[in-house]
Parts: C-alpha cells; sequence; structure tokens
DNA sequence: CTGAATTTTCAAAATAAATTGAAAACAATA
DNA sequence: TATTGTTTTCAATTTATTTTGAAAATTCAG
C-alpha cells in the first residue's frame, strides 16, 4: 500500500471510530491527519487535504486544543498560525482519559451520590431497587475513578510492561 | 427528593451520559428504566412511562438485548412480553466492554496492523511518521485489548477490592 | 493609521440520525 | 380457520447535529 492510500485510509476510519465514541467526524479527522503529519499544518492545509471549510477546521482546531490533544505553533517569521498534535499515544490516551473524567465521569457521579437520598420507605420493592441501582453504579463509577485517576498519574512503562503481573 | 421526581432525573441523565457516549438517547433511556425498575416491563409500560413510540421502543429493545443488557421474561398465563435489565452493575459494566471490543476495538486492531505495512522508504520523514504512530497507537491499543479482555474475565471482587494493590 | 493577511464567529443550509405510526407479519385462542 | 392481541418493519417525517461561507474582528507590517 501506497502512503497517500493508507493516510486516507486512516484518517478516515479514525473518523468512523470517533463518532462511535460521540467525537465528531472531522474533529477525529483532523487530530488524525496532525497525528500522522512530520511537520505542523496550517488550516489552509487542513482544508485542502479533508475538503472542509475554513470555519470548521478552526472550530475543531479549538475544541482540539481545549482537550490538549493539539497545539499552535509559531514557525519563525511566517504570519499564519501552524498547529501540530502531540504524537505519543499514552498521551494522548491519558489526555483524552483526563479530559473525559472532567467532563463527564465526575459529574456524573455527584448526581448519583445526590440521587441515593430519596424519601420513601426503604422496604419499599421499587425504592429498593432504585437505591440499589443508583449506589451499585455509583460504587463501581467510584472505584473506575480512582483506578484511572492512578493511570493517568502512571507512566507508559507501567502501562506497557508492568500490567501483565497484577493479573496472575 | 420523591422516587418518581428521582427516577425521573436519573433517567434523564443517563440518557443525556449516553449520548455522549455514541449511545442512543432512548436506547439509554430504556435501559435507564429497566434497571431501576424491580418489575419486569412491556413495550406498552416503556412507551409510557418514556413518551416514546412503540416502533421506537421496540427497535431499542431488541439492540438492548443484542448488547447483552436486557431479557425478555415469560409471565405466566400472560400473552405479553415482558423485559427485565441485568442489575448488576459490574456485569453490566463488563457486558458493554466485551461488545465494544468486539465491535470497535478488535477491528480497528486489524485495520492498523495492515497500514503498517506501507511501500517506500523508511527514512523519509513522513512515511517514518506514518509508521511510528500508526503501530504506537496499534501497540496501545493491544495491551488495551489484554487488558480489557483479562478484566471481563476477573471478578468484581477483584475489581472492589483487590485492585488499589496493583498501585503501590 | 491604513490596508492586506489571517482568524473567528454564527446564522443559514446541508446532512445525518432518531422517531413515528400505520401496515404487515406473526402468534395464540377458540 | 377466523379472530383478536401483539410484535415487527420501514418509508416518511421530525429532530438534532454538523458544516458552510461570508461578514466581522483581529493582527501585523509598513
Amino acid at each position: 500500500m501506497k502512503l497517500t492510500e493508507a493516510k486516507q485510509q486512516f484518517i478516515s476510519s479514525w473518523g468512523a471510530f470517533g463518532t462511535q465514541w460521540g467525537i465528531k467526524r472531522t474533529m477525529a479527522q483532523i487530530h488524525a491527519l496532525l497525528m500522522v503529519s512530520a511537520e505542523p499544518l496550517t488550516q489552509d492545509d487542513i482544508m485542502e487535504q479533508l475538503n472542509v471549510s475554513r470555519g470548521n477546521v478552526n472550530m475543531n482546531i479549538r475544541d482540539l486544543i481545549s482537550w490538549g490533544l493539539v497545539d499552535r505553533v509559531v514557525m519563525q517569521g511566517e504570519r499564519k498560525e501552524y498547529f501540530t498534535a502531540e504524537k505519543d499515544t499514552w498521551k494522548v490516551a491519558t489526555q483524552i482519559i483526563k479530559e473525559r473524567k472532567k467532563r463527564e465521569l465526575d459529574p456524573m457521579l455527584k448526581l448519583l451520590s445526590q440521587l441515593e437520598i430519596i424519601e420513601g420507605d426503604k422496604k419499599d420493592k421499587d425504592v429498593k431497587q432504585f437505591i440499589d441501582t443508583v449506589s451499585g453504579i455509583r460504587k463501581f463509577g467510584n472505584q473506575a475513578d480512582k483506578m484511572l485517576e492512578m493511570m493517568v498519574k502512571a507512566d507508559e512503562s507501567w502501562f506497557l510492561g508492568g500490567l501483565l503481573k497484577i493479573f496472575k
């Protein structure tokens, strides 16, 4: 397979993969493009390579920056802004975990702990089922939260090498 | 807070949470409703409680069954079908992991390993960056795959109790 | 300050995704 | 087998999301 074709397929698949996880297709594609690009790109480069509008690129780039996955790069003597993506997969993954945890998991756990405090007879089977379900999810979520917290603080070699020992 | 209100809020939040992860709002809401319901429900019960159409309920119930999260229940002497959800959070979580792994992660890893085999000078910086990125993601993905594989085989007490020791 | 290059914004348009509802298929009963 | 209750299907519709593109704002050089 030729590089151009492989790039194309990678970008397109990464976009499709992203949508399955609630990430906008174009955002995922821009991210993919920057990850496989050796040099930083301008908005125009991205527009051209992905065939999307200027506004679209601009907004999604800003999102990617807010996710901590893309950085602005100043090229000496150049007027235009350049953009580059973090290439280290471990850093990318932990960054995504960190952000989704902050934006989604933490608020959800906060809500669940509030929902557990409900009026009514704890002997009533509907009340009991509600509390059991919600507290079960909350406990699991809290444990997952702790695990992810430690994961983002750990380093890659732990993940690649040490993890297997856990399961013996 | 009253049970009815809490249920309402749980279902609505679970639906919103789901959409952020690429799950249809109604599917997530049906799942939420069944998880907090002590008794199995019929399609009509669900239609009424969530204010959605028969077709919608039917399709999403089938999806939930295919995800292994909901079961048909035969109520003796009843003509209608009843549905119930797995209530054990650990089982729910591992089931979702198992399915998403099978449907999304595994095919992605398969694709990535194919994309690594590209023609061209490995000294070329674009070729090198492409291979490095793709193989970095693939290696990480494979490790995550292994970890999840073991997780779904482990049991809940391991997760709740034993996991912390890992990080010492 | 002026003007050209560049970035940002956002209402409108296009696209994609989810939902409806009625007809068809199916299942159980008599 | 005919009737009735129930489930399933899917084309049409509605709703939600994403994208566009042109105008406004910003930035920089002279």
